[in-house]
DNA sequence: TTACAATAAGCAGATAGATGCGTCTAAATA
DNA sequence: TATTTAGACGCATCTATCTGCTTATTGTAA
């Protein structure tokens, strides 16, 4: 539903937080499919139904800079007969924007314009 | 369904013959997934109904030591979006195996028999 | 020959992630 | 305020592999 330039969607707010929370207890990456099962229970499904929009979140979230993410080598899943996880940490970028979100502002300061980069001429 | 000592069953000798036929194509390396579809079209899905029994049989021809595996890395996998696959190759015991059988004849010498290595005394 | 035991096959579902497509909503524009 | 439209969402399906449980079949022993 057409993001507002520098606002984040309820769902990409919920990643983030739970994102810190875990981070806060040690816990600095996470895999898609964990995120998932949180925020189900978290929210009551309300903020999630699909897998597909959660693993689309995180791609934009990556895309925006607030999570970075690594892949985790066949020698740590194969052994434990499970696929290979992508593994995400919200970066600093992703951390400042939480904590201006949860004052109340606008999450990321608008460092690209839509029409910057071609037309100065 | 209990096998006969040193004798191939049905599915494992198709995988084994797929596997030999792409190696002389050029393909040594194949997974479960691909190897799947082409006994299904081939035997028309008379040998393999379902993904769990391909897997479990290219497990066991793995402890017979007919084939052999390796995990392909996230760094081939992750930039085309599919997870990460177990690649198998066909050992030379397999290959001597798959002949034995073309032959008419039993595909393993028996190595080991089950009353072996714990009572001579 | 029959009964038993071993085990392969089938079914269902878990684990992990990605994409195509239609819909629907909310933001931007007129 | 009304209209347009970007793009997020949900659904379905695909890519890959693995495991638990039940059922069916087969070889072997009695």
């Amino acid at each position: 539903m057409r993001r507002k330039p520098g606002h984040l969607l309820p769902l990409e707010i919920a990643i983030c937080d739970a994102a810190s929370v875990l981070a806060q207890r040690g816990t600095d990456e996470f895999h898609g499919y964990a995120i998932a099962k949180v925020i189900k229970q978290a929210s009551a499904a309300r903020l999630l139904t699909a897998y597909g929009t959660l693993y689309r979140a995180l791609g934009r979230l990556e895309v925006m800079g607030l999570l970075e993410s690594r892949w985790e080598g066949a020698a740590e899943a194969a052994p434990r007969g499970r696929p290979a996880r992508r593994l995400y940490r919200l970066t600093t970028t992703g951390d400042q924007a939480l904590a201006r979100v949860r004052r109340g502002e606008r999450a990321l300061e608008l460092a690209e314009r839509p029409d910057d980069g071609l037309a100065p001429a």
